[in-house]
RNA sequence: GUCCCCAUCAUCUAGCGGCCCAGGAUACCGGGUUUUCAUCCCGGCGACAGGGGUUCAAAUCCCCUUGGGGACGCCA
């Protein structure tokens, strides 16, 4: 049975190399039947903080990744001690200035056995006695990372290549208590831009800002998996198939530099995958907080037209934020209309025309629309062409956007009529 | 400085000795479709870091160089 954990230090929030390590181990957990499993690691009681304990966790159920048994190892105080006493007792460690050593034997070689990186060998004479209990009482993560994992009964550890260097001693440890070691798997880095450490001068590296910036949850996975796994020239994964399809033998080796552009492709995919009423709730809060749109709008406005216009909107929009703007056009708000020139004596006398003939049709479809301007464009002996981008920017407010009449239609009547007619008088909206 | 890891288009990657004078995706540049924009479709640009081996055959295996990253805490 599979068991493996993700193990961040409560030390800030969660970037998003922590996060793609969360999801590897999430996802093998997954696809495996196995258990996920959160432990804070919190023994730097220092720079250790609740705020970013719920930082953690807030970024964690956003993504979507579960877990199955949680704990804070700092609550696992009085294990920790029976197992550093035992050291102390065999031998195997030793106290000096009110500090725990453990003792590392002379000569010889440790050789770690990585599952993705093969077998690494590191000369003992590198690895010096290192301390495994403070002088102030409490313990370091090189010792209880290992008691955690076997009390835990951690099968695989997947974790990022920075503990590769650790390995060595924490396989002392194993040893030194008689405990079976689990699998390992160091992961590559993810990189900034300029192949360096990802940092803040790279934008944002937080995956709660990429929430704020309107990023799907599921897209975000999506991308993330992608950096270091492949399944083929597959692109595109949803949730469920990453799950069904996820295996650790896919994973890379080398670093992977994390940039937007493809980020924000994959948001537009999954954006116009996404089921279309959970879309529109998720953009609800985003329309609102825009300020011109109440609650008590959203609410009234007919649902079937709402998510008709949302789902417009959703195949031009590239994250939530993008949505939410266009989405504002649906209601009986004033527009913020786009420059451009004043409509001619032509348009205008079309328009008005258009706005009696709309209000007429029913039932109001685009369809119908379609007839019904179409009518009024031939009895005026003018085309579409001639006032469709003048319609378009007194209905939407925009130049540009979906297909005029499925527009129209996804527009209370009565609104579409108002916007056209204020927009021929030369009116505000 | 010492130790460790990594190395295919600008970026993410496929490739696990012959199917590769290297495939897909993003970005970029053209074209088509459309009332507009986006989508979509078609096309273009573009890489096996360098040098030695091994082999009938190497992007794939080995070594060196170079480059990048990481670790060397009473941090995790």
């Amino acid at each position: 049975m599979v068991r493996v954990r993700f193990a961040p230090s409560p030390t800030g929030y969660l970037h998003v190399g922590g996060a793609r390590t969360a999801l590897f181990n999430w996802l093998f957990a997954r696809h495996t039947g196995g258990t996920f499993i959160l432990r804070i690691e919190d023994t730097d009681r220092e720079r250790s903080t609740d705020e970013a304990i719920e930082q953690i966790v807030d970024s964690l159920r956003w993504l979507g990744l579960d877990w199955d048994e949680y704990y804070r190892q700092t609550e696992r105080h009085e294990r920790h001690l029976e197992a550093a006493e035992s050291l102390l007792r065999s031998g195997a460690a030793y106290e000096k200035d009110g500090a725990w050593w453990f003792r590392v034997p002379e000569g010889g070689d440790t050789v770690v056995h990585d599952e993705l990186v093969g077998d690494v060998r590191f000369s003992n004479e590198q690895l010096k006695d290192f301390v495994i209990r403070r002088s102030d009482g409490t313990f370091i993560y090189n010792f209880v990372v290992v008691v955690d994992d076997v009390d835990m009964g951690i099968t695989h550890v997947i974790r990022g290549d920075e503990h590769l260097n650790n390995t060595p001693k924490q396989m002392r440890i194993y040893q030194a208590l008689g405990y079976p070691m689990p699998l390992f798997y160091h992961l590559p880095m993810i990189l900034g831009a300029d192949r360096g450490k990802l940092s803040k001068r790279h934008g944002a590296t937080s995956v709660l800002e990429y929430r704020d910036r309107g990023i799907l949850p599921d897209a975000l996975v999506n991308f993330l998996v992608r950096l270091g796994w492949a399944h083929g020239d597959e692109e595109v994964f949803s949730r469920d198939d990453l799950v069904r399809l996820f295996t650790l033998d896919g994973l890379n080796k080398s670093a992977a530099v994390f940039e937007d552009a493809k980020l924000l492709w994959l948001n537009q995919q999954h954006l116009k995958r996404e089921d279309l009423a959970a879309l529109a709730e998720l953009a609800r809060p985003l329309v609102v907080a825009r300020g011109r749109v109440s609650e008590a709008m959203w609410a009234q406005a007919d649902p079937a037209r709402l998510l008709a216009g949302a789902n417009l909107l959703r195949d031009r929009a590239r994250t939530l934020h993008d949505l939410a703007l266009a989405m504002e056009m649906l209601f009986p708000v004033p527009l913020e209309r786009e420059a451009s020139p004043a409509p001619s004596p032509a348009q205008t006398a079309l328009m008005l025309a258009m706005a009696d003939a709309i209000e007429a049709v029913s039932p109001y479809m685009p369809e119908t629309i379609e007839a019904a301007v179409r009518a009024v464009l031939e009895a005026n002996a003018a085309t579409l062409k001639d006032v469709a981008l003048a319609c378009r920017l007194a209905v939407t407010g925009r130049k540009a956007g979906p297909g005029l009449f499925e527009m129209l239609a996804a527009i209370e009547p009565a609104v579409v009529a108002a916007r056209l007619r204020d927009s021929a008088s030369g009116g505000p909206a």
